[in-house]
DNA sequence: AGATATACATATAAGTCTTATGTATATTTT
DNA sequence: AAAATATACATAAGACTTATATGTATATCT
């Protein structure tokens, strides 16, 4: 698990990401992914997690759609086009971010 | 300029990466490299930069040494044994992260 | 003379995240 | 059967970090 200070900021990009590649995805959905494709080195916690979902619908970035799963609630979070485009410019803005920081820290990463 | 949101959390690291590099270094030395090694994308605020010198003095991770030049003040920082550690770990454990996040967000970066 | 650069610093507010708490059902383990 | 864990939502209070604004003062450039 990283350092929370160093995850701070990523987390409405790793969102927008995720949701620009599935049609749907709920809040536990979402937890559970990052968990997965990290290896639990990032794990969202759900007092951050829920509030920025509610402002990114909030914004019109993403729109949601609540399902009844058993006598469970679930509620499914679509992005929108405008959505698409703000996920874009975020993934965009991160890559060019790393660089500069590669450089500035002199890193050599292990990515071909 | 890169959003703010970005670059938290990655003061601390890139002033630790600094002081590693260089002997003694004053605050607004420390603005100046920054912004001229990063071509302005990133650029250190005075009321970040200063507390979080003032932080690292009080853990015993920076020293201080005060110069007169001229009238004016200047404060130069320098490294401690236990800083040129914490530095290092600050930085790999950054590196990792980077290599988490090219991952998660299936990023192409323009490194060798 | 005025503007900009150098050089320190702090205070208030804004923003984001953590921790703790709450509710409720489903499944697995003991 | 009871207890623990997983699923699934959510909010509130506090902590932490950073931005913005402000303050002081000298040096240099136009």
């Amino acid at each position: 698990m990283y350092s929370s200070e160093l995850i701070k900021g990523t987390l409405k990009t790793i969102i927008l990401k995720l949701l620009s590649e599935n049609d749907k995805m709920y809040g536990y959905e979402i937890t559970q992914k990052v968990k997965e494709l990290t290896d639990g080195k990032i794990q969202l916690t759900e007092g951050a997690l829920y509030p920025t979902l509610h402002a990114l619908e909030a914004d019109g970035i993403l729109t949601t759609k609540t399902v009844n799963v058993g006598n469970r609630i679930r509620k499914y979070y679509t992005i929108t086009k405008t959505g698409k485009k703000m996920a874009k410019e975020k993934v965009s803005e991160f890559r060019e971010f790393m660089n500069t920081m590669v450089f500035l820290l002199d890193l050599k990463l292990n990515i071909g």
